[in-house]
RNA sequence: GUGGGUGUAGCUCAGCUGGCAGAGCGCUAGGUUGUGGUCCUGGAUGUCGAGGGUUCGAGCCCCUUCACUCACCCCA
């Protein structure tokens, strides 16, 4: 048996309904909130990824699918979506048109991780990227679009969590004293940090191994660092958040994988998964688009982790089904043909109707209409068809009547849209 | 990459100190000589993850290996 790639999965008829749903419910509030969809590939080239989220970051050192593509050098498959979307951002030349663009995409990304709860090598996202507007009001404004998803799709127990990682003004000097500081403990980090302190010290702050928490537990909060730029704008943005009746709390740990981040980063976190507590995260990105060769444009955005939501959702939310409308029981090889054509006419007319394409007694028939939830049984066989009549049998009631062959699609249409109302 | 847990029927799992592979659900046929749900009776389905070893005898003990899963790391 040939069975799918470790990580992946199959997303099966039965929980489909709920992926539309959040689906639809993403689109209508996007939609609201005046951002468009961009559909983006899904390859790309291995270096926007190096250069935008960043060469020492695990996603880029161990994490991305990649693999030669002839002439055209390394191709991945892409780690997250912003990467792309500030790509197209710039290849097309949207900042000519208008440098305000509010763009949202949703789809699979692929990271080669070690699958656990929550965590998928191939998983979705869905992305919102906001480019030209550099206001805290729009960061606020785009975690409180994010909580008003998750309250129309009633999910609960989610908390904000915030941080700000200041900019290339006052990063450094915090950097320097957290440093100094982590430089006296430098024993006590795992392996990973003391790697991690000449590369990219700020990650030591979310490390999780319980000695360096002791030791950076009395790191200095970023915070305290920002300059008047950022904390003016941190400021800000916490204020609109109150005034919107957000709740947050700030977390000087929180920082974030990826390098592009500037000022305000963001979380969504959940304690009904496991280990993996993140829904959504996001952050300011105000240097990419110039890294990446496009203009000077600040930018923000968010991506939301569409598998985890639907695993929270799916602990409450039951799968529903379209219930099937008629089911034809025919006996015979006349009344067989009938079925199937009377069942292709309905379905055409937007009536679900089902019928049995096997030789199985009623009896057998009857069970399978019920496991089915149809509403109605038609039953036919040659002998009633020769008087051009059948059976029709309400299940719920078990009331039966014979209603005539002619024109039979019709009265059926009109049974069940009388039935409905 | 590292650590723990689990692999037995389609699914969920039981299987004692080693002694004829089981249950529930599902599937299927019948009880009702065309009519469902409840009930009753019968039936089918197994490389016991794979390979090797110990033993008269292994689902069970030993070794190897693979897969799944949870956790670390990191993130959605």
């Amino acid at each position: 048996m040939i069975e799918l790639i470790k990580g992946f999965k199959d997303i099966l008829p039965e929980g489909i309904s709920l992926w539309q749903r959040i689906e639809t419910e993403a689109k209508t509030i996007f939609d609201d909130f005046g951002y468009r969809e961009i559909r983006l590939p899904i390859l790309e080239k291995a270096e926007l990824f190096a250069r935008s989220i960043g060469d020492t970051t695990d996603i880029v050192e161990k994490e991305m699918y990649s693999f030669e593509d002839g002439k055209r050098g390394l191709v991945t498959l892409r780690p997250e979506a912003t990467a792309s979307v500030v790509r197209s951002y710039i290849q097309q030349r949207m900042y000519a048109a208008d440098p305000i663009q509010k763009l949202f995409t949703i789809g699979p990304m692929f990271r080669k991780e070690r699958p656990q709860k929550g965590r998928y090598r191939q998983f979705y996202q869905i992305d919102a990227e906001v480019f030209g507007i550099a206001s805290p009001y729009m960061d606020a404004q785009m975690i409180f679009m994010l909580m008003t998803l998750f309250s129309r799709l009633k999910v609960a127990g989610l908390s904000v969590l915030l941080n700000s990682l200041g900019c290339p003004a006052c990063r450094p000097a915090f950097k320097e004293a957290l440093l100094s500081m982590i430089e006296a403990k430098k024993e006590a980090l795992c392996e990973n940090c003391s790697r991690r302190l000449l590369k990219n010290p700020l990650r030591v702050l979310d490390c999780k191994v319980p000695t360096c928490r002791e030791a950076v537990k009395e790191a200095p909060a970023i915070t305290d660092y920002l300059c008047k730029g950022c904390d003016d704008h941190f400021s800000a943005v916490k204020e609109m958040l109150s005034g919107l009746g957000v709740g947050y709390e700030i977390d000087k740990g929180l920082v974030r994988g990826l390098d592009y981040y500037t000022r305000t980063i963001f979380e969504i976190q959940t304690s009904a998964l496991g280990a993996q507590n993140a829904v959504a995260g996001g952050g300011r990105y105000d240097g990419l688009v110039e890294l990446l060769g496009g203009p000077s444009q600040p930018a923000i955005g968010f991506a939301i982790g569409f598998d985890r939501l639907c695993d929270i959702m799916a602990q409450y939310e039951k799968p529903s089904q379209k219930p099937l409308q008629v089911f034809f029981i025919t006996e015979g090889a006349e009344a067989g043909k009938q079925g199937a054509n009377w069942v292709s006419r309905l379905n055409q007319a937007g009536v679900t109707a089902e019928m049995d394409y096997g030789e199985r007694s009623v009896k057998s028939l009857m069970k399978r209409a019920d496991k089915l939830d149809a509403a109605f049984v038609v039953i036919a066989d040659g002998e009633g068809l020769e008087k051009g009549q059948v059976i029709l049998r309400n299940m719920k009631t078990k009331e039966q009547s014979s209603i005539s062959t002619t024109g039979i699609t019709e009265q059926l249409q009109s049974i069940i849209v009388n039935q409905r109302s």
